[in-house]
RNA sequence: GGCGGAUUAAUGUAGUGGCCUAGCAUGCAUGCCUCUCACGCAUGAAACUCGGGUUCAAAUCCCGGAUCCGCUACCA
């Protein structure tokens, strides 16, 4: 089983709608780990499942995987010398492999109909298709060859099935949670191939692709751990174990808040994103938030997710993708669910928006500013932008801390003034006023020191006169530096909102 | 119900029998800085699911309970 062939992962999802942000990390995974041995990435569309196809869908992974930096190197969206890489589009390929595990007696063809079977399930309690019960069924291990054949002639609809040896342990060695074995007796006998749509299922093409695409890592959801040791029976069957892949269940990604995995109401409820991007259902005409239109750098989404699960044990959590890349190891991999942690995700983008330039935000920044009718010269908007980012999780942030900038208050804080506007505040800002008046330079660095003077001087306290001066500027005791705002606003505009204040505050 | 998996502070985790008086991060609280808010810095509260065993020694190994998760489809 183990051998020295280039590494070579694959991330398959179905196009059912948005991707999930715990496929998201799954794929994330395959990818680190492909880049840390330098193997390969392939994206693989499984859309054997013709009724839950959703338009849409496969351009949706593309782009969300384009924006987070995930490359791959084979696959739809790609090309490669293993293609198709669309499941439908392998009607042919899956056709041979289903004759060649009926030839050698390891499947079987069965006309039961659903409701047929829905029926068996509700007279026979923990009823299953398989070594038990396949006698009960209308399928080629009941019927004779010429049956089989007249009602496959007379186009009816039937299904393959696997053959599955009862009472045997098979034994998983999974990379992430060590030997897990279960008895074949639970298995029941797949379905591997519906001929009403041509196709297989996701069990049979799974395992014929990974083959044919030289797969030697399967890095999937914990979701498949049950269905694992029937994969590994399938290699068996087409006789493949000498390449079969190493797998690796990765554990859940959890609700923030009470029981159960992570869905996509949550995300609704909580106002957070549980999709990458964006998505409009074509269907329902839902529409779902993504991170990226959130306002979240890709660098930090990849950042947090890799460490959601996973950890390279040591004592920070800031990673570039190379570094997140070289030191990533599957027995790193922790075995539990992991809860989706908003905050945090939130720290991440904090951190993240903080490493950018003040010229880069700026111009993040600008096309929300024209938005609201504004179009600051650009050094004036970096200057402003300095000034405030390390306050800000999100380039959206920014409009609350700069918004005085462009519009004067039109009401005070109301706590702000309790704490700060006294009875001497209105006589103190005019003769603000007459200060400022007379400054010529009117710069920060100007500014301050005659302010600082005239209130040391005369002994007034600087927290009053300040946070008064401030509270007529902006309308709230908060914000950065006073004397860099006023220097942004200019004279004019400082003198005429201090005048208003004085007016409207009483 | 059956089968499988999991269980360290609120959350993500480190820990692979003695170095654990259980580390780190987020969040929270307090203090410093300071004209305010934020940043930053410092400090603090806060955890081994429970019960048995094995051992000189257990968060770490074994058994059992509890809880949670997954699977149990002609879905992936």
């Amino acid at each position: 089983m183990s051998d020295n062939r280039r590494v070579r992962v694959r991330f398959a999802p179905s196009p059912t709608g948005p991707l999930h942000i715990g496929g998201v990390r799954t794929a994330l995974y395959n990818y680190l780990f492909a880049k840390k041995h330098g193997g390969d990435l392939l994206l693989r569309i499984e859309d054997t499942d013709s009724t839950r196809f959703v338009p849409g869908a496969e351009e949706y992974i593309i782009e969300s995987f384009k924006w987070l930096g995930v490359k791959f190197d084979e696959g739809v969206g790609v090309g490669g010398e293993n293609g198709p890489y669309r499941q439908s589009e392998r009607r042919d390929i899956y056709r041979k492999y289903v004759d060649i595990l009926l030839n050698n007696g390891n499947a079987y063809i069965a006309f039961d109909t659903p409701e047929e079977l829905e029926k068996l399930r509700n007279d026979i309690p923990n009823f299953q298709y398989d070594a038990k019960t396949r006698s009960m069924g209308k399928n080629s291990l009941t019927m004779s060859e010429d049956e089989v054949k007249a009602k496959i002639a007379a186009g009816e609809k039937y299904v393959v099935r696997a053959k599955i040896q009862p009472d045997e342990d098979i034994t998983v060695h999974d990379m992430v949670r060590g030997d897990v074995t279960i008895n074949s007796n639970i298995l029941d006998d797949k379905v591997l191939y519906k001929s009403a749509d041509d196709l297989p299922t996701y069990h049979l093409a799974n395992i014929v692709d990974d083959h044919l695409m030289g797969i030697t890592h399967v890095i999937r959801g914990e979701e498949w751990l049950p269905s694992a040791p029937l994969h590994i029976l399938l290699y068996r069957y087409f006789g493949w174990e000498d390449t079969m892949p190493r797998f690796a269940h990765l554990p859940l990604l959890l609700k923030p808040v009470g029981n159960g995995k992570l869905s996509k109401r949550d995300g609704d409820k909580l106002g957070f994103p549980v999709f990458p991007l964006l998505w409009n259902d074509p269907k329902s005409g839902e529409t779902s938030s993504g991170y990226r239109e959130s306002g979240y750098m890709p660098e930090a989404v990849v950042n947090f997710l890799a460490l959601l699960g996973w950890n390279p044990g040591l004592d920070r959590d800031l990673f570039t993708v190379d570094e997140l890349a070289e030191l990533f190891s599957l027995d790193h991999v922790s075995k539990s669910g992991a809860r989706f942690d908003y905050e945090k995700a939130k720290w991440f983008n904090h951190e993240y928006i903080t490493k950018k330039s003040d010229e880069e935000l700026a111009d993040m920044y600008a096309p929300l500013l024209k938005s609201k009718g504004y179009e600051p010269a650009r050094e004036v908007l970096v200057k402003i932008v300095s000034m405030v980012k390390t306050r800000i999780s999100f380039v959206a942030d920014l409009w609350q801390e700069t918004n005085f900038f462009f519009e004067a208050p039109t009401e005070y804080d109301e706590k702000s003034l309790k704490k700060h506007w006294k009875e001497e505040s209105p006589k103190l800002m005019a003769d603000m006023i007459e200060i400022l008046n007379g400054i010529d330079d009117f710069k920060s660095q100007t500014i301050e020191p005659i302010i600082m003077d005239w209130i040391a001087k005369n002994e007034y306290k600087t927290g009053v006169v300040m946070n008064s001066f401030r509270t007529s500027i902006i309308g709230a005791a908060r914000g950065p530096h006073m004397f860099d705002i006023i220097e942004i606003l200019g004279k004019e505009e400082t003198i005429k909102r201090t005048k208003v204040a004085i007016e409207k505050i009483k």
